[in-house]
Formats: structure tokens, C-alpha cells, sequence
DNA sequence: GATAATTGTTAACCTAGTAAACGATCTAGG
DNA sequence: CCTAGATCGTTTACTAGGTTAACAATTATC
């Protein structure tokens, strides 16, 4: 079978067996992956704006937008006016934004290490590697 | 940044490059990533079905009948009624099928290699091997 | 000071799926 | 035999996760 040593097949159907087996641990009204992933960036990144999210997520300007009004929503950030330019929107965590990372985050390595637990340490960090390399190539 | 470190976001940022890639190479007429691998499975396949497709291919029988469509509307596959069980519907390619299948399979060699120029035949390998130990735990 | 670029936003659209229901058909148990 | 259940392909409605094009407001550049 041709499709057995692609890739670009293996790589998406891992993709979806780790996306399902997210979904499953982060639970209904969980946080979805992209969601999280904006989450991430506005919690360690001081004075991020929607623009910057956006770039550093590899998605455009108006896609974000709906994944900032569900966090706005939540309650996890808020949209500040930057005196110095009036048309961003600082994107600032509240505290219990935070709260709400670092809990997601302890969820997302138990799926991780639950889903990943056939790989070594070697080998995960192996994956990793070679992952990273591809982003580096295409980025 | 946690991200960094976490499989499932540098996965999906790898298969997101990949995929863009995909298109480019394959062209606005050509076939999607899912109708290739549906093709490569009719091609190599006899007497395979839609259900048995569907299967394979890790989606909902309803999710298949666009594919099949697709397939039969290019003159790539037929439809063939199965005496035996007549709810069935085996999956036949046409020459035209096998022919683009081929075709197809060079672009994608072609993909592959260009976007995947930076890891050498051990990674190539190393990579293809850990994916398949993800998808063996996930499906 | 005019022109161009950037920001956040909305609206319309697209792709790739899922879930539920359907009639037709096949299979198994009594 | 025949009835209950399973399976097949299909349609319809829906969802997630994006894109592109346009917009007013604002800032940068020449």
C-alpha cells in the first residue's frame, strides 16, 4: 500500500487519533485545541495583540477573532486599549484565564503521555525534533 | 513557551505545511489529499467496497459517498453492482484511474521530497515509524 | 498633507467532516 | 419459513475551522 510510507498520510491520521483523544480528555465545554493554543501565547506573552496572536498561530486576523470572543466570553482575557496605538487591542489574561491554563495544561500532558505511552523519552523527543524540523523548512 | 513541547501542536503545524504543499504541487484541479488516498486504495484494492473504504480510510460511510462521487464524476473508479449481495457497491478504477493514480503518486513523491529535503533517509524513516506506532495505539 | 499600510471586525464562503434517518437488502434464531 | 436485527449506500442537516474581501479607524511614509 503506497499511502504506508507517506508521510503526509501517516501524519494526518496521527494527527486525528491525537485530536480525538484530546477532544475526549478536555471534555465537552473544554478548551479546543486552537482555543487553548491562544490561551498559551496570551499567558506568556505580555502585551501580545490580536495581530501578533494571529501571526504566531499561522492563521489570519479574522479567524482569530471568534477564538478571542470565546475567551473574552470565558472570562480567561481581556481586550485592552493601547493609548500609543488606537487600533490594537491588547490582549491581557485574567487571573482566571491563568487559573484556566494551567489546569488545561495539566490535562493536556495526561492525554499526551496516555496517547504517547508506546513512545519513549528518546523517541518523543525524537518526534518532536523531526516535527519541528518540518515547521522550519515551511515557516 | 509550552507549546513548544507539546507533540499535538507541532503536529498540527507540521500537517498544516504539508498540506499546503500538497496543493500547491497537485494543483487547483488536482486531487485533495482524501480522493488520492481513496484512489490509492481503489487502485490497490480488488473487489473493495464503499463501507470497506470508508473503514480504511477512518471516516463515516456518508463522508465517502463525495469522495465516490468525485472519483466517478472524473471517470476515475465505476460503481459495480455485486451479484452476491446486492446491497454493495464495489469500487472499480477505470484505466483513466489507474493512470491518474500514478500520476498523482509522482506529484506526491515529488511533494514529499521537496518539503521533506531537510531530514535524510534515517529521519525520513525514523519519522514514518514513530507516526505508525501513534496511529497503531489510536486505532 | 496626501497616500499607503495596518488593525480589528463583519459577512459570505469553503472544506472536511459528523450524526441521524431512510429504504433496500442480507443474516440468524426460533 | 419468517421475523428481528444488522448492514449498505444515500440524503439531509449540522459543525469546526478555517479563508477572502470589504470596511472604518488609525498610523506611517514620502
Amino acid at each position: 500500500m503506497a499511502l504506508e510510507s507517506l508521510v503526509g498520510y501517516n501524519l494526518k491520521r496521527a494527527y486525528v487519533i491525537l485530536q480525538n483523544d484530546y477532544r475526549a480528555v478536555m471534555g465537552d465545554h473544554g478548551l479546543s485545541p486552537r482555543v487553548f493554543s491562544a490561551l498559551t501565547f496570551v499567558v506568556e506573552t505580555p502585551n501580545l495583540t490580536q495581530s501578533d496572536l494571529a501571526r504566531r498561530l499561522g492563521i489570519e486576523r479574522s479567524g482569530l477573532v471568534a477564538i478571542v470572543d470565546e475567551l473574552e466570553g470565558r472570562g480567561y482575557l481581556c481586550r485592552v486599549a493601547v493609548p500609543q496605538d488606537r487600533r490594537v487591542q491588547a490582549l491581557s489574561p485574567t487571573d482566571a484565564g491563568v487559573q484556566a491554563y494551567e489546569a488545561a495544561l495539566k490535562l493536556v500532558h495526561d492525554h499526551e503521555d496516555r496517547i504517547l505511552h508506546t513512545l519513549d523519552a528518546v523517541e518523543r523527543a525524537q518526534l518532536l525534533h523531526l516535527l519541528k524540523k518540518i515547521r522550519e523548512t515551511g515557516e
